[in-house]
RNA sequence: GGGCGAUUAGCUCAGCUGGUUCAGAGCACCUGCCUUACAAGCAGGGGGUCACUGGUUCGAAUCCAGUAUCGCCCACCA
């Protein structure tokens, strides 16, 4: 059979992928072994897959595949999530291109839209994630807007609400005039923005000429001005309290109130107060009891209250204004100012606080539980600084506004029969809602055409904080649940630790009263070359599929996971897939290599083969307990790290090239056994990261029936570290014959003799490999020093290789007397250490030993370099 | 404005409770090699006052304080 001298990814992902499904080896039901758990972070289910579900997936599939190997049960749950704004925006979009609005839709026909293009797009992205590798239970795939899943979640929105966790109430909410819903806090992104401070003046009411100013940000506003506030100890507007002042342009009358919340340093130390379109001063309001005017529509627009400028957008009006203030004298000045503005998370558009009815979630109560297992380590954070930021949010936590004036998603279940505020119920169904309408109202004339149900939805993570509960149905049977929840490990990225993973917390202990996941590892952020954040808007994002194409699957998620250490930015660049691309292909040629050697029975083994067979058998132990010790602690990359110098200089550059046979000479069979099994057990190190390659290989090593997926994952334990260290040594004296090799121009190929001149306590397990890797005819050891040799010491003893033809002996010289200079100066050093009473004195008595012999190892030395350089006279 | 974290080679990062893992790794770089596993490679090599300033100590990349710069999170200053 012929091997091709170079991986090819693309046929070998398709079989093996395949082969995989048919063979079920991601299909978990539950059994007698332990589970190993992991739901995926839910991408958005008309998403296309981008470099930070890359590095997510890749990560968890690492996870998945070791566990399984490891003998657990693996489960890892897909699914996607219905991201109610992000959705409807899209559906909306699509819809407007084509002439409709949605206005004009009933609510089941925008649905039906809805779900048309869910079928249309949704789930592509799961198929993107096969080509990655990713070995999730397919069978398990959920939606959140799956029937059962959408049952849990009104269960929970009725049982909250039972609870009295859930109420309903007018409040201040962020309004996102695109969307035209209300936000939570979290989706709220604040950004600095340069804007302008308007000081405009109003004039004091039953006065000539008096007037005060106040300064804005937004003088559209003052169209719902309802007062002006003064700090009650501003010396500077004693004259005006119990005063009243006129609004500019629509002549309104409003009280000047007093409050110490006023900050008498910024802008005039006079505010203008607008209940309906500020927080704060809607506090004001309330406090004192002032009328509330809202001047603007869902849609951000002016409406009939601000009199002015009605129907036309807040940002338009905001330099219209500005421009009849300055023509009508109101305007005083202008001066920029960076303040900080709120923007929608999903739709960009500038968000306004809105006076509003919405349904809200108590959180302070409910999230106790969250915040003290993170806190106590139940719940382990990787890496551990996440667990500042999540307390300090838990520990603020505010009510959740958990409605939104949107159609897709899930429908609150909430029954209105009446016109009061209060004439509702909350029930499951109609039916039921009916009965608690009798119940409540009293009126049992009552009949279900009476009821209305809400209009709106909930709030996307309000469905997704309960993922780990909800893909395994957990409402309803208990089988699955118990034997698979609390899950593993969660995998995302911390810019979702509030929306979803504090949430699911809270949720898990509500729900299961206990914790939902026992591990949660951030990841980072994929970014650019420079820096920034790959975005579709910037085009910096490479795409994942061209990528794989390009790389191979294996190569990119090598890529991925080299220099991603938990928590920290990856700064991209496709070189990193380069890299795992070129890891693969040397793991392919080392096959290619082994599988090439002829087998020759009865053939005795090389004594350089077997001392690396020795040598071999304890570095591959000792790099598995590595290998596993760093899994442990989520360090994923340096897992990697020690597989691939395991692979590339362990097994490559010394192993194989110690029992590689002269050219067209066949192997014995022992070493070559030993060989087998030996990569046998590094594939099975590498499939956690490159699952095919390693799948490939080992059906190419011969005809079998068992998988490498499903193969058990090699164990490390006790190894000899000693032999270890014998065998670095001789590797040292290898470095050292090459590297006069290459400063004298000697070809690798020409062999040389080495004399060693060393007391008996030399080691010399590793002469044969000495031999062999540094070409030599002859390995004798002397008493004598060597004239007219090249040489080197290391650890006491003398390394001389005779010189054979023209040899430049100045050259030789001035290395020696550099060297020398570099020791005694060495010496020096060390000496005054030891000539320092109060080192000798406190240090501890190892400590001043380590340096005794740092002394005595330089004296020697140097007596050696003097000598040399006496014997090259 | 409050809190948290970081600063080590050109880049990305390890360096645990101070001392032989102490100045490291991978990549990049330089110099030789088209040596029949691999040029997607082999061998060899250079490179860092461990951000700065003080302090503690016999001894500091490591502990402490301050300074600077960067990053993240939170917060209603018009």
């Amino acid at each position: 059979m012929e091997i091709p001298k170079k991986f090819e990814p693309v046929k070998a992902e398709e079989k093996w992928y395949q082969h995989w499904m048919d063979k079920g080896y991601f299909y978990s039901t539950p059994d007698e072994r332990e589970p190993y758990t992991i739901v995926i972070p839910p991408p958005n289910v008309t998403g296309v897959l981008h470099m930070g579900h890359m590095l997510n997936n890749t990560i968890q599939d690492v996870l998945v595949r070791k566990a399984r190997m490891e003998g657990k049960n693996a489960c890892w749950v897909p699914g996607t999530d219905h991201a109610s704004i992000a959705t409807e925006a899209k559906v909306v979009n699509k819809l407007r291109a084509e002439g409709v609005k949605k206005s004009d839709l009933s609510r089941d026909e925008f649905l039906q839209h809805a779900w048309d293009w869910t079928d249309k797009h949704g789930g592509i992205i799961l198929d993107q994630l096969k080509k990655l590798g990713a070995s999730c239970d397919w069978n398990r795939t959920r939606f959140t807007l799956d029937k059962k899943y959408y049952e849990s979640v009104i269960d929970t929105f009725i049982d909250l609400y039972n609870k009295g966790y859930i109420y309903r109430g007018e409040r201040m909410i962020n309004w996102d005039p695109e969307a035209t819903t209300a936000l939570s806090d979290e989706e709220v992104i604040y950004k600095e923005v340069n804007s302008k401070l308007f000081y405009i003046r109003y004039k004091i009411e039953d006065t000539d000429d008096d007037w005060l100013i106040i300064a804005t940000t937004r003088p559209e506003t003052i169209l719902g001005d309802s007062a002006i506030c003064i700090h009650p100890d501003d010396k500077r507007y004693e004259h005006l309290k119990g005063k009243r002042a006129i609004v500019p342009l629509i002549g309104r009358s409003i009280p000047i109130i007093e409050d110490d919340y006023i900050d008498i340093e910024f802008g005039t130390g006079c505010l203008k107060v607008t209940p309906a379109h500020d927080p704060n001063d809607y506090d004001l309001g309330a406090k004192h009891n002032l009328e509330t005017i809202n001047i603007l529509d869902e849609r951000g627009k002016l409406n009939a209250n601000a009199q002015l400028f009605v129907g036309e957008d807040r940002f338009d009006v905001r330099k219209k204004i500005a421009k009849e203030l300055e023509t009508s004298g109101y305007l005083v000045k202008t001066e920029d100012h960076v303040n900080k503005v709120g923007f929608s998370e999903r739709t960009d558009a500038v968000i306004e606080p809105r006076l509003s009815l919405q349904w809200f979630c108590a959180m302070k109560d409910l999230s106790k539980p969250a915040l003290d297992n993170v806190m106590n380590d139940t719940i382990q954070f990787h890496p551990p600084k996440f667990k500042n930021t999540y307390r300090h949010w838990m520990e603020n936590i505010k009510d959740w506004c958990i409605s939104r004036q949107l159609w897709w998603g899930h429908r609150i279940p909430a029954w209105y029969y009446g016109k009061g505020d209060d004439d509702y119920v909350v029930a499951k169904t109609a039916e039921e809602a009916l009965g608690r309408a009798w119940e409540k109202s009293g009126n049992t004339e009552l009949s279900i055409e009476d009821l209305k149900q809400d209009e709106d939805v909930l709030d996307t993570w309000f469905s997704s904080w309960l993922w780990p509960i909800s893909v395994f149905d957990g409402f309803e049977s208990d089988e699955e649940l118990n034997y698979y929840y609390p899950t593993n490990d969660l995998v995302t990225a911390p810019e979702i630790m509030f929306f979803w993973v504090a949430r699911m917390i809270v949720a898990g202990y509500e729900y299961k009263n206990e914790m939902p996941f026992k591990n949660v590892y951030f990841t980072g952020i994929v970014r650019d070359k420079l820096g920034r954040k790959m975005s579709k808007s910037l085009g910096n994002s490479p795409d994942p599929l061209a990528l794989m194409e390009k790389y191979g699957a294996d190569g990119v998620r090598i890529g991925m996971l080299l220099t991603s250490p938990a928590g920290n930015d990856l700064p991209f660049d496709s070189s990193l897939c380069e890299q795992g691309r070129n890891f693969c292909n040397k793991v392919w040629n080392a096959f290619r290599l082994i599988k090439g050697w002829e087998v020759q029975e009865g053939l005795e083994q090389a004594e350089a083969a077997a001392s690396a067979n020795l040598w071999f058998n304890e570095r591959l132990n000792q790099q598995i307990n590595e290998i596993d010790d760093n899994f442990s602690k989520f360090r994923i990359s340096d897992a990697l790290m020690s597989t691939y110098k395991l692979v590339w200089d362990d097994f490559c550059s010394w192993y194989l090239e110690i029992i590689k046979p002269d050219y067209q000479q066949p192997i014995d069979k022992t070493t070559y056994d030993q060989t087998i099994a030996y990569l046998e057990r590094i594939l099975g190190l590498l499939h956690p990261f490159a699952p095919f390659v390693s799948e490939e290989i080992w059906h190419l090593i011969k005809e079998r029936e068992d998988d490498i997926i499903v193969s058990q994952w090699p164990t490390g334990g006790d190894f000899d570290a000693k032999l270890i260290q014998k065998f670095d040594h001789a590797c040292e004296i290898v470095s050292g014959i090459r590297t006069i090799r290459k400063d004298n121009n000697i070809a690798n190929k020409v062999k040389v003799q080495l004399m060693v001149k060393a007391d008996n306590s030399v080691d010399k397990s590793f002469d044969d490999v000495i031999i062999k890797l540094g070409n030599l005819n002859k390995l004798e050891y002397t008493s004598d020093k060597v004239n007219n040799a090249f040489s080197f010491v290391y650890k006491g003893a003398e390394y001389f290789i005779p010189f054979n033809e023209n040899v430049d002996l100045e050259g030789e010289k001035t290395k020696l007397l550099e060297e020398l200079n570099y020791t005694r100066g060495f010496l020096n050093s060390v000496q005054k250490k030891l000539a320092n009473d109060r080192f000798v004195n406190n240090a501890p008595e190892q400590v001043v030993e380590v340096e005794k012999q740092k002394e005595a190892d330089a004296i020697s030395k140097i007596k050696i370099l003097e000598d040399k350089l006496t014997r090259l006279q």
